[in-house]
DNA sequence: TTTTTTCTACCTGATTTCAGGTATATTCTG
DNA sequence: CAGAATATACCTGAAATCAGGTAGAAAAAA
């Protein structure tokens, strides 16, 4: 097995980090190089450090860990990133391996099976929890229809509903009429084949884009 | 200071509780006498296991955390508890501190205010990390509306609002009357003063009474 | 066994959302 | 610049929710 390999981790809870830190270093066979607890601090050490293995929450609080993810294999195509994360819907899993993810598992994974994953990735497979091949293993229907993307404006608008303010609350707010809040909300509803507000924010927080 | 201080930790998250453990460790004073993924667990090992100080997440899968220490105050009176967790609500905040907690912080806390929490609770001195104690200075209205209690049934049908079913599918899927559906859905909207579904699915998620 | 709570169901009317459209001005993009 | 995407606004009618009630049966608590 090899030495020195050089690992870092993104979590926005140190709390979480120096149990994986610890983790390592009984591992003995890898060194943490870097611990951040947001995407930008993350990026700034990239382009100048290399790295072997990324250990990434994809809920962090400046960005969005999937795009992370993209732009971290930009930056250094080499390194291999394991999502970590407390999401279970597929279309979120499928979306981090698009963009370059070598692995994904849930934040309550046993530490053998973090383990497990680690060495999984340095081989250059794909590496995943119990629990998540599971959920990879049943295909949707719904990750056929292609993920839509909210525009700033409906973004906005569906933040709001999703605090529960009536259209017309919002059109106040917005300084718009009732009527194209409605469109906008109808829109959305449209992309994401729903037939209620409710459904919306649900169907939007789990893919992520709101 | 005191030597051998016994301590546990409740999370379902391993990684969590690796990262507590080895801070604990590094710190000499204290020992993890044990670790439990589940409410259920702790309670075994807490009837016939001393305890002096208990890390616990309120969020877990089998027992509502605010409850649970209801429960380890009654079993074991001398055991400090300290909560740990995402929510930020102050309602949260003050409904476990009368439940008896000695402490609360957030996950987002550093391993430094976790240690200085550990040893302010040890003292009998109610601990908070410092965002906590921020948002306990700012008082809100809403605490003083006391905290209402759904029914099981009322409960039932406000998970399935929250999936985003009309009142007529629910209805269906439980045998009833879509009038007694709506009524279940407005006493729950009157106990929690609010107007609309979303805010009653939100305000209930906040109160974690879903 | 009373009393209280919970679950059930109904009435009426106002408001909001949902569903099918159309349409124009602006902004972004190739 | 031309075309595409976005943001804006409107029409109509159906469906669902919201808001104020009342009220009886069943279950739980006192």
């Amino acid at each position: 097995m090899n030495k020195n390999i050089k690992l870092a981790v993104v979590d926005d809870h140190p709390i979480v980090i120096q149990g994986i830190v610890s983790l390592i270093n009984n591992l003995g066979n890898m060194e943490v190089v870097g611990s951040f607890q947001s995407g930008s601090e993350l990026i700034i050490f990239l382009n100048d450090h290399e790295l072997d293995i990324l250990l990434l929450d994809i809920m962090l609080p400046d960005i969005n860990g999937i795009e992370l993810c993209a732009q971290v294999k930009k930056i250094s195509p080499a390194t291999a990133v394991i999502a970590i994360s407390n999401h279970t819907e597929r279309s979120i899993i499928m979306q981090i391996l698009q963009n370059g993810a070598s692995g994904y598992i849930l934040k309550n994974a046993s530490v053998e099976e973090l383990k497990n994953c680690i060495e999984t990735a340095l081989n250059g497979e794909l590496a995943f929890s119990k629990e998540v091949m599971e959920i990879i293993a049943k295909p949707s229907i719904n990750d056929l229809k292609g993920r839509p993307k909210f525009t700033r404006r409906e973004k906005e608008i569906l933040r709001l509903i999703a605090q529960g303010k009536t259209t017309t609350g919002i059109a106040d707010e917005l300084f718009l009429s009732p009527l194209t809040v409605e469109t906008h909300r109808r829109n959305m509803m449209q992309k994401l084949d729903v037939k209620n507000s409710i459904e919306l924010i649900n169907m939007a927080t789990e893919q992520l884009l709101i």
